[in-house]
DNA sequence: CATGAATGAGTATTCATTCAT
DNA sequence: TATGAATGAATACTCATTCAT
């Protein structure tokens, strides 16, 4: 009984899939540079070979991979908790609640945060997701619940946290997170 | 007629030291993988085989560069400050002065901070610098002057923070950093 | 279709081999310093890089190297011939034959005594082949076939010849050797 | 009171003499390849830039080494026993006598023929004193002292001993020679 | 499709030579 | 002249990529 071509196609995508899977933590943590080949393909469990029937070079996994956490985390989530009926606070909450969540419980989301703002710091990306978080400051801000400042350096400075704990995740397995309070503390001014 | 000796050791000192400064600001901005010796030489004006009169490898003149990096993070100052007569608030806010104030002036003093931070993450150097900040924190605590919380976890956080600029100053030499109140305000409580 | 284990393993230990016979060949024609991995891959017939998968460094090729023509030198043939129940001149007339028959149709034997005898001139190895002649030329001093003087004089003086042609051998292929007559006769009283 | 003209020749002759007389003994020990400049300076006692003061390059110097020893090589000695009116054993016993004495007494002598047995053996030179000592052997076959054999195997075997013990002088400084009569041996038979 | 041995361009390191003092 | 720091071409070694099986 031959593999149907289906079959087939399932093997690729489950093979490419766990390449992709194995190389984000490796990237996210080794760098660009610092990543070889050799010990990638080890790491995954596959032959060397096997890496370029799946993508043409090292760059082009790399593109790819950023890709992904590109896409990760540009995440619909933080556009779709700007857009509901809720103050800039709540949203904030949400926010941090959901990062937190996510660093805690999906090490790809860790990897992603990590290389997205590698190349963000290289000035190689875009800079969108500071965009609707600003937006966000700004509304706190006039409501009275988020402290005085520059927006956008408020911005980078929540982002540069969750940045932070991503890293620390990605190195150190069992890292204790700081709670969700302490991340939206940042911008939230306290509550008396 | 031979070279003085004094003069042939003032020499070995002058390139030695250029290559440590130039050196420190290359590898906290490439990392080591992406540190080229033929570009780094290129980059600090000398020849590649200049650099193999000063240190064994690659590697030698990397861990003497973290050698470095360390003793300028493992500063003083913050012991100093520790040390002083005053409140952990006043303690807080003299040292976020004097880090913002370093990280804008001294290029030196932030790739430093990025290596430290960076061999920190990889867990292959003490931590020491988060005790004597933890002390603070704790004593701000019972003061009702530094927010409620794990005091290990806030010291890490407001380091975090540091580091995020520090890396981000050496990407962009222009980047408008926070002031000196955004950094202490992560650990003080706002004044009402 | 992964190759098998079996085949893999042998591919490898022909390239191993290859590279060890001429490598052998070459380092003792050119000695150490004169070898030159580019020169050498090529005299081979594979890549540099091929190498360096199978020996670390070039001092790893030369040590493993020097170990092959150990095991050549050191040869049993010596010991068997010391333990045969006969004459010591018939011993040496036996050793003699055996070396010069070795040295014609051997280039691997030639190469290795060179290389043994370099290493011996430096000090970096033992000399347990003086050891086993010098006591055949004391049981034929004994006899009366061998000629007077200090053993181990003799012994070396022996050796060196035999060292002599080897490296003559190397260097020119149809060199034309002496006779084991000539070789014997270094150290057994003329027959008259 | 300024250096006189003279006196400055001298001390470059000196200086020059002390650079060639040490790289003999140098080069003889670890071949062309094998000598750095750097190693060599530092052993003769001198600066790296000294060198090329006195010698255009390493190659020239080398050459120089060498014209050296084959003077010494080809001395007239050899040339000056051959003419004599006496026996062919005796001339022999002489060049015997002549070559141990040199080579115990005199660092250079063993450093010149083994630098021009070196040579010798890549084919980089001529055979010039191969040829005095085959004539030698020639008659002394005719008186019937010399053994029976093709005479320019004797002569290279005889050489070939000598090259030995010019080697292990250079590695072995306390080398235990062995005595003219066993070097004469190799050509002469046994008197009864 | 998968393998891993082989390749060779790229990178690290050495060493003969130069040159300012 | 003599020095030894600096140079850069030559050499050792690495690693992304290819290819026969």
């Amino acid at each position: 009984m031959p593999k149907s071509q289906e079959r087939c196609q399932e093997i690729r995508e489950e093979t490419r899939n766990l390449i992709i899977k194995k190389s984000v933590l490796y990237f996210a943590r080794h760098g660009f540079a610092g990543t070889k080949i050799s010990e990638l393909s080890k790491n995954i469990g596959i032959a060397q070979g096997t890496i370029y029937l799946y993508f043409e070079s090292k760059e082009d996994l790399y593109a790819e991979i950023f890709e992904i956490s590109d896409k990760y985390t540009r995440s619909e989530k933080l556009n779709s908790f700007a857009k509901l009926p809720i103050t800039a606070a709540m949203k904030i909450r949400m926010l941090s609640d959901y990062l937190i969540k996510s660093l805690k419980s999906d090490e790809m989301f860790s990897a992603s945060i990590a290389l997205y703002t590698q190349r963000l710091l290289e000035g190689e990306t875009d800079q969108s997701f500071y965009k609707t978080l600003e937006k966000i400051i700004k509304e706190g801000q006039k409501e009275g619940s988020v402290v005085a400042g520059n927006a956008r350096k408020l911005s980078e400075l929540y982002w540069g946290v969750v940045y932070l704990y991503a890293v620390k995740n990605l190195y150190t397995t069992d890292y204790a997170m700081i709670r969700s309070e302490d991340l939206s503390r940042i911008l939230l001014e306290d509550r008396k």
